[in-house]
DNA sequence: CCATAAAGTATTGTCAACAATTAAATTTTG
DNA sequence: CAAAATTTAATTGTTGACAATACTTTATGG
């Protein structure tokens, strides 16, 4: 009487597993992207443009799924830290091109920490995380197809 | 010269598709959410007081990884939406009881829609969200215990 | 060539996440 | 019993996420 049997408890909702699950990864890497003055989604724009030098506002937000609301103010920190620098493109004055300053490149290096602190507190073999990453992507996938109908 | 073998391509890292994944589904959700007018971290709340009428804010810090910096504002919101009362208890007044109305209860048929929107969206069979499930809240686990060390 | 549509980005506003600090009440301990 | 330690919440401040809107430039149709 009290519950409902048509309703999930908490800790049965995907959507919390990963919600909670993300957030726990968050709070480990915090000490290391302190270190570094770096948060999370800075992180994630250098581990781009470590990749690929040079990209614009537009491709980042496709890559990282983050719009620009987002990504213009954190991209001007990240100019201000001297981490990548900001320029109109000569061309198309629509597009705003961002590179990877020396310094931002600079640390590649000291951000391996990053993902092996998860590798580390996971207890788990590089192997089974590289299975659940791709079962998530697989989901995630999914949903972006969802979406899009 | 230009990439470094060391560094993950960011399709590697699995805390970059799980903080994707999360936020895909909040994408999915927040037409249900809105309809509800409700937040995503108010609809957890919910679920946890369908299950259990009455809780108390360190309670449900605990059961979603929450801080008092993020429930109370969020509390006295609900409570402005009539969802929820809030009183402090009478035996230790340290303490902050939270219980659902009869308006918050009435929710939870309303928000059956929101889970299987993601067993659909997924394109998946419940088993396999259920396995996913299992495999993070394992990641999970040993996440929270390294974090306690 | 001009008017309109489309695309790209910036701005504004709301809620969330969370660290750090403060405050108040209770419990423990000497 | 009084002082210290602990527990619980609230407050403050910074950053992030994202919807909605506005603004600018480019493309297109007549």
């Amino acid at each position: 009487m009290e519950t409902n049997a048509d309703n999930l408890k908490l800790e049965d909702h995907l959507c919390f597993s990963l919600y909670a699950c993300s957030r726990a990864i968050l709070r480990l890497y915090r000490p290391y992207l302190d270190e570094l003055q770096l948060t999370y989604p800075q992180y994630l724009v250098l581990v781009t443009l470590w990749m690929k030098q040079k990209s614009t506002i537009k491709e980042l937000g496709e890559v990282l799924s983050l719009d620009t609301g987002t990504l213009t103010p954190l991209l001007k920190r990240m100019e201000a830290a001297g981490l990548v620098e900001r320029h109109r493109d000569k061309k198309d004055e629509r597009i705003m091109n961002i590179h990877i300053t020396n310094a931002g490149q600079a640390l590649q290096e000291k951000a391996s920490c990053i993902p092996q602190s998860l590798l580390e507190a996971s207890g788990m073999k590089q192997e089974e995380l590289n299975e659940i990453n791709v079962t998530i992507k697989q989901l995630l996938q999914q949903l972006n197809t969802a979406s899009k109908k």
